[in-house]
DNA sequence: ACGGTATTTCTAGTATATTCGAAATATCAG
DNA sequence: CTGATATTTCGAATATACTAGAAATACCGT
């Protein structure tokens, strides 16, 4: 991951429009959501959205697909976890301690289940 | 997390002159690095460089204190790390698995000495 | 082809961001 | 107090972002 890329992705997350899209998507997983049923779920209107969904999918960070007449938005969850590890990276490479709590946060947000998980 | 907070923080970090002092502060924790030798590094105008630290300090992600003639920046990783978690809490409210390979990078990456820590 | 639905593109007004020279503020040494 | 250093604030030019009405494009059923 390029600074370049990152920059692209955390300014199409840094709109509150923009990151509560995401986040819909990011629910939404892994049907994805047509662009006007995001529209009306956001309270924006589908142009503007369409904007938005835009510079989303410039980010890499969201990927579209024609239905019939709608098109289904998905969020990109490789892209968006590679922007986690390289912001995150930065800080374990120069102090190994800092990721240990994000770590176990994760953890315990993550595997609320106790599911079978390789290496629990 | 507010997601008001969120999309400040972003913003923060979504401009490459910000990004670059933000993980070059992360570098240089604990002893911090004093604005004027910053924007050395970053080759930039001190001012220019105070208007960017001073968007990092509104988000709270860097904090700032007087040292003799200079002001020492140093980075906030516990906003930092809340920032990065609320990012990813999305993931694994609506899809638990997708955080795991985070969590499994973030591991591999964190915690390559293994070294007893207790407190860092 | 035609009418209806879904979405995007065009366009423009308004707002916010970026940059940096110049001036102001704060600190220290003598 | 004066001079030197470190940083911020002011001000203004330029660029980019946000929003949404209107028009265009794409698809579907008949």
């Amino acid at each position: 991951m390029e600074i370049e890329e990152a920059v692209l992705a955390l300014a199409a997350l840094s709109q509150s429009t923009r990151l509560e899209a995401f986040r819909t998507l990011v629910r939404h997983e892994p049907d994805g959501l047509a662009a006007g049923d995001l529209a009306r779920v956001l309270e924006v209107p589908p142009n503007t959205l369409s904007a938005h969904l835009s510079i989303l999918t410039r980010a890499q960070l969201v990927t579209s697909e024609r239905h019939s007449r709608s098109i289904i938005y998905r969020a990109n969850l490789a892209e968006f976890r590679d922007v986690a590890l390289f912001l995150l990276r930065d800080c374990c490479g120069g102090r190994p301690e800092v990721c240990a709590p994000v770590v176990e946060s994760l953890q315990s947000c993550c595997s609320p289940k106790r599911k079978e998980r390789t290496r629990g």
